[in-house]
RNA sequence: GGAGAGGUGGCCGAGUAGGUCGAAGGCAGCCGCCUGCUAAGCGGUUGUGGGGGUUAAACCUCACCCAGGGUUCGAAUCCCUGCCUCUCCGCCA
């Protein structure tokens, strides 16, 4: 979220910035609107104003036992208007917030403009594609003469794109987890296991509501949300608190499943683990200071990076231009892992930086010791990694001729073994 | 699922026959004083958000005692709904 007043202030700089990301709103529709609220609100105050004082002195007369009919009925009438203004009053402020809620983040400067991701830039490589003297295949075409994944039978269990790991898949799927997670703490992220159906707050917080109800999955009666990645339950740790600087930055890194309706997205990646309703991920979360934030986001792209260079993966970090990022985000690096199976690199991470963007929604501040006021933290958060796209890349990566698959050295304590087959 | 109890400031904890309560008191914190140092003691001070105001402050004002409604001239205090916490019974991994 924006603030009401930033915008008032640099109306030309949110119009621009917007533009780029390919938005155009109605701004100059907000401005009135929300003119019409501060009249309206200074209005409403000072008659509740001039009823504190009165009504005070009503307290007074009554105590004297001095008649104060004269007042009680003018204040009467006050209190009708009051209550008359505050409806309007509340009706203009639910409508700027409405507005403000669907207002996407502006993005930083250093993020490229183009329209959509085919003008995303690459910023660098990270090894070599393996040469094969055999025809690489898919993972699913892998993973099905290992049988270590039944995607036949998850449909019968659940339906289209939902998996079954089974035996060695199984178990690479755990390692996996258990890798990211000891790799994680160890450089000083507190492990957590959240909550994975949350409330409509904390969906809102974090920007995936209201306008993107569709991607999540819901139940009702009570009403909850499937997190559609661990960004969710554990950014709302802190909504509505406010931290003390001397424990800034905080960082957190929690396994959860992640639910994805995958609305539009019928026909792609329909085969394999690419794209499923449920998939497993390692998150990471910051919160930290403004002016730490994109030095914090090179660092926490460098510790997702970190896990795909330890388990040997080639890959690429490419910057999203201002079409591709994503609603709450200032600027995002993805990482995309080399596929040999399809020939070309798959996204396997995400890494943010919100600014103040899910701060202000959620309500997240920070005091500065000897200041006073409060000031919004900077949220960042990244995947470290997507469990079943890693799973894809290990086996499509480390695949032998004779059709067996390669732990990666330091899966191998995790997995008991050095070889799938 | 059934039966009860409760949600007040950073924490503890007063405050319910409605009025001067943003809220006593204590603790913690901050600033002074005192003291050889520390402790104790003494005095003062310390919430958040909005609107206005100022170069910036000061300052003025509105709101906030879980949340949302209601009654009333006026609600932390009364009524309703919701959420959360706790205790007992039942059920359950």
């Amino acid at each position: 979220m924006l603030d009401a007043r930033f915008i008032k202030e640099n109306i030309d700089t949110v119009k621009n910035a917007l533009k780029k990301r390919g938005y155009d709103f109605p701004l100059s529709e907000f401005l009135e609107i929300d003119e019409k609220r501060i009249t309206l609100l200074k209005e409403v105050e000072e008659l509740r104003n001039r009823r504190n004082i009165v009504t005070e002195e009503i307290g007074r007369l009554k105590k004297q036992k001095v008649d104060a009919s004269a007042q009680l009925d003018d204040m009467k009438v006050v209190s009708d208007t009051i209550k008359a203004l505050d409806e309007k009053l509340k009706d203009l402020e639910d409508e700027t917030k409405a507005f403000l809620l669907t207002i996407p983040n502006i993005p930083h400067e250093s993020v490229p403009t183009g329209k959509d991701e085919t003008e995303n830039v690459e910023i660098r490589k990270w090894g070599t594609p393996a040469v094969f003297d055999f025809e690489p295949l898919n993972h699913w075409d892998i993973a099905e003469t290992l049988d270590i994944i039944d995607f036949d039978r998850a449909s019968k269990i659940a339906g289209a794109r939902f998996s079954l790991m089974k035996g060695a898949g199984a178990r690479l799927e755990r390692s996996l987890m258990n890798f990211m997670l000891d790799t994680n703490t160890a450089k000083g992220y507190t492990e957590v296991f959240p909550p994975v159906l949350v409330n409509r707050e904390s969906m809102t917080a974090t920007g995936q509501l209201p306008k993107f109800e569709a991607d999540l999955f819901k139940i009702s009666d009570p009403e909850f949300y499937l997190v559609p990645t661990a960004e969710v339950p554990v950014t709302n740790i802190h909504r509505d608190e406010i931290l003390k600087e001397e424990n800034l930055p905080l960082y957190y890194t929690a396994y959860t499943p992640c639910f994805r309706r995958e609305a539009g997205s019928y026909g792609k990646d329909t085969r394999g683990l690419i794209r499923q309703h449920q998939f497993n991920k390692v998150e990471l979360v910051k919160f930290v200071k403004p002016e730490d934030s994109y030095n914090e986001l090179e660092k926490l792209t460098a510790d997702a990076e970190d896990i795909l260079m330890r388990l040997g993966l080639p890959y690429r970090v490419v910057s999203l231009c201002t079409g591709d990022i994503g609603f709450s985000s200032a600027k995002t690096y993805d990482l995309e892992v080399w596929l040999p199976g399809q020939n070309k690199y798959r996204e396997i991470s995400s890494c943010s930086n919100f600014g103040d963007f899910q701060a202000r929604r959620a309500n997240i501040r920070f005091k500065r010791e000897g200041k006073k006021g409060t000031e919004f933290v900077h949220t960042l958060n990244g995947s470290s990694l997507a469990i079943g796209r890693t799973v894809v890349a290990i086996l499509e990566n480390y695949q032998q001729k004779d059709g067996s698959v390669l732990i990666p050295e330091v899966l191998r304590t995790y997995m008991g073994t050095d070889r799938i087959k």
